[in-house]
DNA sequence: ATGGCCATGCGACATTTTGTCGCAGTTGTG
DNA sequence: CACAACTGCGACAAAATGTCGCATGGCCAT
């Protein structure tokens, strides 16, 4: 197990100088910018990062040469994520995989945690979290209890979502159950779930 | 593996008859009207159901007899039903536990699937959406048929009841806490109890 | 390959529902 | 009494939703 400790304070670039020690990191996210300031980050953190944006690719690369670490998007364009993170742990049950979305439910994070992914976070994320999260191996219980309860908007996208992957994410067939407007679903969707 | 299957026309009480088939079910929450309602339906369901309040009770009648379902509340007074489902599934790790909660995040759901939870719902859910959480093994697969799950708008009514009564009606308070324009809450509270 | 069937993405426009202000009436409290 | 907080409700602009419609794309049986 490679060494994941790290301080804030960065290390220089000159003082990464064993590469073949750097643990391999994989990202996959169809948003390259993102892509970009991540795999710079991971890198000053010591991985050997590779980046794709699809899941064809993510798995050409992933079988060429399995990871050890993996940071992958739910929302590829229109794939799922999800699927990658089961292949992946197939090929290697050893892998670290965070989960990285802007569209966080409960409802996909459970799907990703039972799927085999170490972790899901919501994004905006930083690096510094996304090590964290690379780091807690098994369940904790001590993670707190939110006081707050859900605004009325939160809890309808948690239960759009829950309906969704119930559904196979087959919008005209949730919208049915739902009676909503699939149009109306539609445009739910598209939106971001608000803070809280 | 116990029948889980159902129909959504309940068997009558005389129809139950066979008690040592019954699977059986262990429910932890502190909310003791909901629980009686929850036991209630789960017992027409075909469980035989046990219930406690807290933490010590539920280990106890898990020492004792360790249920083969459990439905363990998230916010147990001032501990976390999550050390439970940690326990739960020590005892034995083929216990199928869902997770319960009104108080609903990605981290603690996160956690409780790491912990061995085998679904995670946010209240208000009703029985038949349990069942189907029991069921639901991992990823997805089937998903036989969606019973009739609430309208977003019953769903909307129901949470907002809730969080109205936790706060002694208070509109002006709910309102608040649901991130909410109080206007809006008044004329929601205006309308029927909706349909479905 | 061709047509039927269904899911999906999205533009456009009429309706509804919310967000906001504001004001008056009530109630509880120091 | 003055003050603070809750409540009900009118009015109007802003935002969300219901509806239609159309084009694209995958599947499947003919």
């Amino acid at each position: 197990m490679p060494e994941l400790r790290y301080n804030n304070t960065l290390p220089a670039y000159d003082m990464i100088e064993d590469i073949s020690e750097q643990p391999t990191l994989l990202i996959i996210d169809d948003d390259k910018i993102f892509c970009g300031v991540l795999a710079k980050a991971m890198t000053k953190r010591g991985f050997s990062v590779e980046i794709t944006h699809n899941i064809e690719d993510a798995l050409a690369k992933a079988e060429a040469a399995t990871p050890e670490y993996a940071i992958v998007d739910l929302k590829l364009d229109s794939e799922s994520g999800l699927v990658l993170v089961e292949k992946l742990k197939a090929l290697d049950p050893g892998t670290r995989i965070v989960m990285l979305t802007g569209y966080a439910s409960v409802a996909t994070a459970v799907e990703a945690i039972k799927l085999g992914a170490t972790h899901y976070l919501a994004k905006p994320v930083d690096a510094d979290e996304i090590m964290a999260a690379f780091d807690r191996i098994s369940g904790e219980a001590d993670t707190p209890i939110s006081a707050s309860p859900l605004s009325v908007g939160r809890l309808e996208w948690e239960y759009i979502q829950r309906i969704l992957t119930e559904n196979d994410n087959n919008i005209s067939v949730t919208a049915r159950i739902l009676n909503m407007h699939r149009r109306t679903l539609q445009r739910k969707l598209a939106k971001k779930p608000h803070r809280n």
